[in-house]
RNA sequence: UGGGGUGUCGCCAAGCGGUAAGGCACGGGAUUUUGAUUCCCGCAUUCGUAGGUUCAAAUCCUGCCACCCCAGCCA
């Protein structure tokens, strides 16, 4: 058989497996699933764990099931399903099924009477902090339950009322029995049903006991047909307990595998779900799709491609290294993607007014869309001579190597002419007021006229009378307060996370349609939204500056 | 001081006994109507550390060191 070429140590084994003849019986159809709790919203670190479930889907032509680990009531909600299968969409992934975990509850109760029939669960009755110490310590082993040895018949009974409803929370739990001296403490007789009387978003009220995930999740897995549970490196050592579920469970081989990998973490990058939560409930940011946020929807909100985070987890790769990537990576894939299809456009930030004293009238330039597409495509851009540049593509006193305008120089308005610098007005505090110019007529862009006129570089400008006023929207990473134990966190973040201030920006920019990506020369990306009825202008990612290097 | 993991360039990461891929970052140069992009060129005599086996070790063996995870009726 033809195996695919293996890029990753997941995949290695997944070869090695397929080989060796593991899968024959099924067809070698390899099968994974993607199992998130819909306690809360999908953010970049699940985007690994999404590429590379889905990435094994592709590769080996399997199936994918997305399916919400909804074991525990008290903290899910359909709220969090749509927004999660909403992320996943937009992120371009297909899944084969949609299931959930609260639908097996009815055969993950069948195979715990199973357990306690064959002596491999037993009912407990000591409290949670009792469980708690006798459980031992890392060093020390656990202690026998007073209630270990029951017979099958009373824990049958008992386990049957536990379902019944006839114990209150906390009185009662069902344990698999495995050992309470082993050195893996999540061996030490581990609690696989609690009674929590609480109704479940989808069940209601049916049930009364819940389903640990340690218990749970490998039953699911086994039930589905999975052939590999990927997931990140805390599950290490639960794998002997998944292992164990299943096998004492009787499932048929192939059984699935779990296989752990390093979770993605970025500098700069707040992703615990704890800080989050707080950022949204005191209302540091506008909520969890605010752009700032590491959420995908906030992401999405920030205006980053899809396609950016897919070959930022393709570069990032898969190994067991505890890594932190730098955000510098994510960035340049979220550029790359957007130099290649984002349209180009003029916006100056800072203006300062450029008047041209020796032209008059009024005409339209060709702009070039994209000079990268290849398609040469051009829009209109009104020009009449008096413009507003960027404060600083102007120079009294240029440092070294500066090639925009000083006095006395040229420099080319972009898509436009070569303009000379004659003069500049300042104000009383002797800021740049004005900038005064004469331009030279042949050297219209786009001219076949050769002219001995030349310029160091070349600048963006606005016209003066046809650029509309935009607000633009700039942001800063969020970082954990306890970053930052001297300062005021809330004061931080409003001084300096987002910034808004006000611009000058193309007609066709500030009335064109929303969501739309821009770049803007030597400033960046942005996203064009309206807000309230303003256009804004929503920072994606900076450009490169190697100037200022 | 129990168990499970991980240590290869500033940050990720290949490598699987035959003499250190690649990406990001960084430095230099060329092209450019974006100081962007593109394009060259440079960037680990060394793989946590100390020994050992071998003609040959990042890869095998042994000891040590560092860091991460585990004592929820969370997932």
């Amino acid at each position: 058989m033809q195996l695919p070429e293996a890029t990753n140590f997941i995949e290695q084994i997944i070869n090695e497996e397929l080989e060796a003849g593991k899968f024959e019986s099924r067809g070698n159809l390899i099968q994974v699933r993607f199992p998130p709790e819909p306690n809360g919203y999908l953010h970049i670190g699940h985007v690994k764990a999404l590429c590379i479930n889905f990435g094994v889907k592709e590769k080996y032509h399997g199936k994918l099931n997305l399916r919400m680990d909804d074991t525990n009531p008290a903290k899910e909600d359909y709220e969090y399903v749509n927004s999660i299968i909403e992320a996943i969409k937009w992120l371009g992934f297909e899944y084969d099924k949609l299931v959930f975990a609260s639908d097996y509850y009815d055969e993950l109760y069948a195979i715990a009477e199973k357990y306690i029939m064959e002596g491999n669960a037993y009912v407990c009755d000591l409290s949670a902090e009792e469980i708690t110490a006798t459980r031992g310590t890392l060093t020390e082993p656990g202690t026998n339950s007073p209630y270990r040895n029951r017979s099958v018949e009373e824990n049958l009974k008992l386990f049957r009322e536990m379902k019944a409803g006839k114990y209150p929370d906390g009185a009662k739990v069902l344990r698999a029995k495995i050992d309470m001296s082993s050195p893996n403490i999540n061996m030490r007789d581990p609690v696989i049903y609690r009674i929590a009387h609480v109704p479940h978003y989808r069940q209601g009220d049916k049930w009364c006991i819940y389903p640990m995930y340690d218990y749970a999740h490998p039953l699911s897995d086994a039930i589905e047909g999975i052939t590999h549970s990927l997931c990140s490196l805390e599950f290490e050592n639960h794998r002997p307990l998944y292992d164990w579920v299943i096998e004492k469970a009787g499932f048929p081989a192939p059984v699935p595998r779990q296989i752990e990998f390093a979770r993605l973490n970025i500098t700069n990058m707040l992703m615990s779900k704890r800080y989050l939560k707080k950022l949204v409930d005191e209302g540091f940011v506008r909520g969890w799709d605010d752009p700032r946020m590491p959420t995908l929807m906030g992401l999405k909100n920030r205006g980053v491609p899809p396609e950016a985070l897919k070959k930022f987890c393709a570069d990032v790769g898969v190994a067991k290294n505890y890594s932190v990537v730098s955000l510098a990576q994510l960035d340049e894939c979220i550029r790359d993607e957007l130099n290649k299809t984002a349209e180009r456009a003029m916006a100056v930030f800072d203006p300062v007014k450029l008047t041209i004293t020796n032209y008059s009238g009024e005409e339209e330039l060709d702009f070039e869309i994209n000079p990268l597409d290849g398609s040469g495509a051009t829009r209109k851009v009104k020009f009449t001579g008096t413009v507003y540049i960027d404060r600083d593509d102007f120079a009294l006193n240029p440092p070294p190597k500066y090639k925009r305008l000083t006095v006395g120089s040229n420099v080319r308005l972009k898509a436009a002419y070569i303009v000379r610098c004659d003069d500049v007005v300042l104000d009383e505090n002797g800021e740049v007021k004005e900038i005064l110019c004469t331009y030279f007529p042949e050297t219209r862009s786009g001219s076949e006229v050769k002219s001995e006129v030349k310029a160091k570089g070349v600048i963006h400008w606005v016209d003066a009378k046809y650029g509309k006023d935009v607000q633009v929207r700039r942001y800063k990473p969020l970082l954990k307060d306890e970053e930052y134990p001297d300062q005021d966190y809330a004061e931080r973040l409003d001084k300096e996370s987002e910034t808004i201030f006000y611009a000058k920006c193309e007609p066709y920019v500030a009335e064109g349609e929303d969501e739309k990506p821009y770049q803007f020369m030597r400033t960046g990306y942005y996203k064009k939204c309206t807000d309230g009825g303003e256009a804004v202008l929503s920072e994606i990612v900076t450009l490169k500056d190697n100037f200022n290097k």
